[in-house]
DNA sequence: CTCGAAAATGTTATCGGTAACATTTTTCTT
DNA sequence: AAGAAAAATGTTACCGATAACATTTTCGAG
């Protein structure tokens, strides 16, 4: 295994000082043109650049941000994920990620490592916020001491820190909104798990969108449901099975398209014909809804462009001493056939 | 910002040298119990933790492992990302991704950040192997020299390297046998780009399939189509609008599960009905394939055990010189209902 | 009680850069 | 051509940890 070309190899062979070197690596002006022309050629010869572990050492930073989020594969925060990437990219800044699992809180050795790293920021994305509440605050707010602190969900901590959200109003709104103009009445929200902060909140805005549209808030409508695929199979089957089907709503609503996924295949089993037996709606516009059958009407939250925000914000951050920022994301809805809008079909 | 605690503060606080608090960090044995108990008393006092710069640039590595593949947004590529990462974690190491973005040849930039960052190793994934074969090799051969490489991708080129493989050949044979088995005969080929190396490569595999299998191999059959829906939908439309209706294929193999998607909607769209008028196999076994409609039979190529193995051979090779792997990974077929086999449906 | 080995702890060079400060060289003015 | 200012280059301490080697302490045997 070779050894790296250091900077007093070239510093050596080119006949200078390692400053002298540093200075035409940095492109310093301060060089005379022979000088810089001769080190560049050794430089070249040697495909020399400067060890990233050194440069971070002696500056003190790492020119890497953080992002802790649950899991990658989950499509939302793959999104987050990816579009984090490009933007610390075009900064020059690498990305490190951090899994935390489903449900689990932000551990104390995520936390010492970040700062171990010297990481030049972090950003949370998703449920490590259904952490024990204590613990979370003291683990920010030592955080917070050593690198700027993004999130891209509702925080509801009593710390600093550039917070990003989605539009949680409008995001029930939209699609109740959307079936109430199509004419339903009766619609139910699966999604989510009522024992996360962060998820449970969308369905209590839910239930006040119904309230305030005059619509009927009826408990068997809420119905917990996880956020994958086999938890929208099953939610909808025990919440349907449990009602007479003269009660049964005529709209769906879930806290992600993947649910929405399960409750179509689920509603096909039991032999509706979709949208015109049930109205579904889901959430993130995932690349697959205009591929479902019928394709999935759904709501954008932009997971995109609040991860590109929360890494502009971090960047700034490092910089300025503006510890505190605030953004919260339009939601759009996008619609497709799942609702019938396009067979210009309607309830009353 | 705060000062980072130091092994200096702990040093001095404790009444001890450097030396002691790294062995006491380090549970080195020779510290007498009432020294080591006054230290880590010091070190819990103050979180310390040593910091990672200063131990990658005394210990020459960096506890890191590169991933390089062209976007992690894609389903297979999240995939072997995923299941790296935790088998990095597994083993104390951590992962940094580099995205080469479509068809992008692995630039000279990324060859040079990963010997600047002294990586433990690298993982190439994907289609980086569309690069000029001449630089490839250099580049690859220049690496090799710092740091163990693994490929996942048939690589042709001519570098000792850890090279793990799916296996092509079931890959093509395994949907072959089944349609052939349901009676088909004219089977079609949609997928990849037949000018990258690494996919035409299954479409080759494919004709040879049918050849041995005595069916017709027909060029109209092969169809250059990309790697996601939109370019599914408009490679069926183009190979059917081109034959006349006697001369249609019964099954369709797709390159990958996305493409399938955009088949599917495109016959649909047609007026075909599934899997009656056309069978269809997809590649990947994503997530999705049980819940489309109908649910899609498919390949999986295992690529989470291919990231595994890769990586763990990577850290194998750190410690030993052994600097050449190579390993086959079964493909296994998936059989669901886009074939019509629950059917009992066979044609002849 | 002394000596020597073993145990505990300390000293210091090193990893590869960076930048403040010091020194040398060049250039220009008079 | 001398001298000062400007330009170019060099010297060196430091970033934080590690480990080889050096030194001191402890303890048991004789």
């Amino acid at each position: 295994m070779n050894r790296k070309t250091t900077i007093y190899d070239i510093a050596r062979e080119a006949g200078v000082s390692t400053a002298t070197v540093t200075r035409v690596v940095r492109r310093d002006p301060h060089v005379k043109e022979a000088t810089r022309q001769k080190v560049q050629q050794v430089i070249d010869a040697h495909a020399y650049s400067p060890s990233v572990s050194a440069q971070n050492l002696e500056g003190g930073r790492s020119r890497t941000l953080a992002v802790v989020l649950p899991v990658v594969s989950n499509l939302y925060f793959n999104r987050i994920f990816d579009a984090a990437y490009w933007e610390a990219e075009k900064n020059g800044c690498s990305l490190r990620l951090f899994q935390t699992m489903e449900n689990q809180a932000i551990s104390p050795e995520i936390v010492s490592e970040l700062i171990r790293c010297r990481m030049d920021g972090v950003l949370f994305a998703g449920s490590i916020w259904s952490a024990d509440r204590r613990d979370l605050n003291t683990a920010l707010e030592k955080l917070g001491k050593y690198m700027p602190v993004a999130t891209i969900c509702p925080p509801d901590v009593s710390l600093e820190c550039i917070c990003i959200q989605s539009d949680l109003v409008n995001c029930s709104r939209l699609p109740v909104r959307h079936l109430r103009t199509l004419g339903h009445r009766r619609i139910a929200f699966l999604g989510g798990s009522m024992h996360s902060k962060d998820t449970s909140r969308r369905g209590i805005g839910f239930l006040e969108q119904l309230r305030l549209m005059d619509l009927p808030d009826d408990p068997a409508y809420h119905v917990d449901a996880g956020y994958d695929m086999e938890s929208g199979e099953r939610a909808v089957l025990r919440m349907l099975s449990g009602l007479d089907r003269n009660r049964w709503p005529t709209a769906i609503v879930t806290f992600n398209d993947l649910v929405a996924l399960g409750v179509m295949k689920q509603l096909k089993k039991m032999g509706l014909t979709l949208p015109q037996d049930m109205a579904i709606i889901g959430c993130d516009n995932q690349f697959f809804c205009a591929y479902t059958d019928p394709s999935l009407t759904s709501v954008d939250l932009h997971p995109e462009e609040m991860a590109r925000s929360a890494v502009r914000e971090l960047l700034l951050a490092r910089e300025s001493s503006a510890r505190s920022f605030a953004m919260i994301r339009e939601a759009t809805l996008v619609v497709r056939e799942s609702c019938g809008a396009n067979l210009g079909f309607r309830r009353f």
